[in-house]
Parts: C-alpha cells; structure tokens; sequence
DNA sequence: TTTT
DNA sequence: TTTT
C-alpha cells in the first residue's frame, strides 16, 4: 500500500500550536493551493487542504510561517470521524506532513529561507558507509 | 502550486459509474490503503480515500475494478463544500485521478494485467524529437 | 506501472532552450535540490537532477526561469542510453516535467510570481460536470 | 527544496545485498517501469531505474523479492560521481527507497502479499495523542 | 559543469 | 545488463 502527497500552496491563516496531554506539540494549517486552470467562468480557483505536523516540527512551523506563507509539505492522507453534534458522523481527511518546506523568501536577505521542518531525525543516504563498496557494484 | 497525490491500495466496493447530462463518464471509487504501522492497541487500521476519475478512463475502471482490486492512483486532491440537508456546509476531500493503474493479476494468466487508465493521450517523452539533438547537448 | 517525480530546487544555470527539427521547443535545466540533512563532515549537500520539459511550456521555462530561480517540476523519471565517443554505453536518467512551477517572488511585487508552465490543456477537474450527480452519490 | 519519488515496476533481477565494513545492510536493484504509451514503432518500452533501500529493510527487500517481482517504491532521488577507469567522471542517479512495498500476490493464498519494508520505526501518525484535542479544533 |  |  502506498500513499504519497506532495503541496506547495499558501497558508489561510496562521497556523494553529496545541500540545496533546503528554505534550507532544501539533501544528495544523490549511494550504490554499491554486488550480492551474481556470473554470467554466474563467476563475482560478484554489483547493483548500487541510494539514497537520507533529512533535518538534510542528513548533518550527508554528514559529516561521503565518497567514500568507508559501510553503511544501510532503506527506500521506489521513482520513478519520468522529460523532458531529447532531449525533451524525462527520468525515475528516487531513494530510498529515512529515516535513514541511519554508519556500518564502526572507524578509532581510533577497533569498528565500529555504528552511525545512522535518520529522526525520536521521540522514537517509548514508553517504560514507558506502567506504565498503567498491565500483564493481555499481548498478552500471 | 503543486498538487500530487500516489496512492495504491484496494476498492472498498465495486466502482460506481455516472455520466454527467453532456455525457461525460465518471467512476468513483473508495481505496481503502492499509497503513504501515499499527495503532496503540496493535490493530492496522486504512485510510479511506475517495477517489473519482473522468472521461474514457472512467469506463475502464468500472470494467477492470471491482471490489478488492489493487489499484494505482495518480492524481491531485480537489476539495469543494455543498449544502448538507441541515443546510449546514458540508466539506468534501477526494483525488481527482489523472490514471488508475491495474495492479491486480490477471485471474487467466499468472501475471497482474498491469494495464493502465489514464487521461493522457498523448506521449509525454517525444523520443524521436530528439533526433535535431546531438550529443553535445547532453548535460553531462 | 507508475513513475512519479516532485521536485523543488534551484536552477544550476539559465535553461537550455532547442528545437527539434519539426520545431518542437524543449527546453533543459538542472536543479540543485538540497538536502535536508547534513552528511558526516557536517555540511549540507546537493542533488543535480537533470531536467527537460517540451512543446508550449519549454518557452515559458526558457522566458521565465534563470540560474538561480527557485522551481517545482512535477513529472516523470525517463532513462536511456547512448553511444559515447569511447564506444561505450553512457546511461542518462533524467526527468521530463509535465508542468514547472514558477516559485520565485516577482522582483517589482513582493508575492512569488507562482506563474505555472504546463503541459496540460484541458481541465482536469471538470466541475460543472458535476450537475447530473446528487448528494445521493457523495461517498459520506 | 523538495525530492519526491513513487515507482512501481517490476525487478529486472533478484536484488543484491551488500554490507558495509560497519554492518549496515544496503539493497540494490532496477526496476523496469513501463510507459504508459508506446513510440513512434508501437511499441511500449520501459524505464529502468536503479534503486536502493538501506538498513533492516535491505533485508526485507533481499528475502522477498526477486527478479520480475512487483514493487512500489517511496524515496528520494539521489546523484553522485565517481572517477571511471578511464579518468572520467562517471554521474549516476539512482532513488534511495525510504519504504518498498510488496505487491506480488501471495502463491499460496489468493491476495497480494502487501507487505512493506520500511525505514520508519516510528508510527508518523499518533492518533491517540490526540485526546487533548476537542471537536472545537477540527477545521471545518 | 552545479543553486541559495 | 533489463521486468511482465
């Protein structure tokens, strides 16, 4: 099974910090993302999606991006209900981020911050431990 | 903006497929995509994702998927919101596919159909329009 | 069979803009995607991945985009070979973009340009097509 | 920046498992990935995209894969260079897999296997730490 | 041959 | 060097 999204679009508003009861920090936002093309009366119109980060990255997203940010995720759909008040069931689907991207550019320099807020802790590419293998191996 | 979504798992029922009034064929479908993880009580839980594709392709997915069929989607997530009965806002998430990947084998043979159903029709790497580029033009 | 690629990165040079001889533009880039982790002497490396994308949109890439430019390539991963001058088989892995995104902000504004260069020309998410179809057939 | 990569194709040959001097595993195999439209002959060709996944998952992908299984693949496009036995630099691009997933069906039962072979040991969607969390903060 |  |  798999199950892969990738964003880029504008936070609606500034992002939301809550901590659970054991405190582990959750960020979430909506990403406006605008449609490359236009509808039948030749709007642009967006998707609205709603996204979520969690532990320490959510505290770096809470701090850099606010209303208006442009910003990556890259994560998976999470879909979940609960009971609305009217005692019918009410279906969320929320993209869940294992890394966020700060793609607006700095307020001082000229260059976009280009930071990144990730859940993974531990470089994926182990570069050095390829001391082992030798050119033989090479796919081609 | 950027809008993608990869998702393979399995129809939760068989695909249901409509025409719009000018005839436009759509088939929808829910993929239920087993996470890679369990919960606290040890259960593996799915994501439900609804998930619609349109044009000719749609009558390929209501002939080639039933329910159960493993099935590729690449597509984008699109929201929307309608009056819910309450008339209260009722907000709606689903991927919209652009192909839908059979990945199911074929009951006859002894291999999946891999077949494919997608919006494309057209090939996106021109191979012969290379012939004008020689192989200076290769970046390394 | 599914091959799906989203990049966001910076332009190593001004893009490459050619012809085929039947006319058909294809324009080239490469782009320097950091990474988000630093390798075992601490600094903060690249990856330099080849791109192309054709017809219409190459132009806008070739217009828009310079060393430099902060892009998103949405596409596929394409491989093959050629005759080297050696006589031996150099092997090219390379992404063709069905649509780059513009993310740099516009120099006179303050906003990104998020002007998008695609490959597509047709609405994928044909709203209005929707008439025919009732609440009845939402999927919750 | 941003670096996203979903296949899923076919292994072109059992995979190969190495290890480095410090004892961490790493599998290496292609995937042929085939297009979803033929060329200007007819025919249907194929992408052939070298892989790797490191870690306990090499095992994994070592165990239950072999030539002509089917795979997906979620990772990373990674490049590099070395000096060829001619004194050329040699670049290659290859897609680091942080999961891989098995999709060939079960011989003996009726249904895919659909294991997966994951980097993560953490599960990246902690549903219950949401306790804290009411109905008040739902987004819509 | 690499970008900020 | 390529899979079904």
């Amino acid at each position: 099974m798999m199950n892969r999204v990738v964003l880029v679009g504008r936070l609606t508003k500034d992002p939301d910090l809550k901590y659970t009861p054991n405190g582990v920090p959750v960020a979430s936002f909506t990403l406006a993302v605008n449609r490359n093309f236009t509808n039948q009366q030749g709007d642009r119109e967006a998707d609205f999606i709603q996204c979520q980060i969690w532990r320490k990255p959510a505290e770096n997203v809470a701090n850099f991006l606010k209303k208006g940010s442009l910003a990556g995720v890259d994560g998976r759909i999470r879909t979940r209900h609960y009971e609305g008040q009217d005692g019918k069931r009410v279906y969320v689907t929320e993209i869940v981020a294992e890394s966020v991207q700060f793609l607006e550019p700095k307020k001082d320099g000229n260059s976009p911050r280009n930071e990144e807020s990730g859940t993974r802790n531990e470089n994926p590419f182990p570069d050095n431990d390829y001391s082992g293998i030798s050119d033989d191996d090479l796919p081609f």
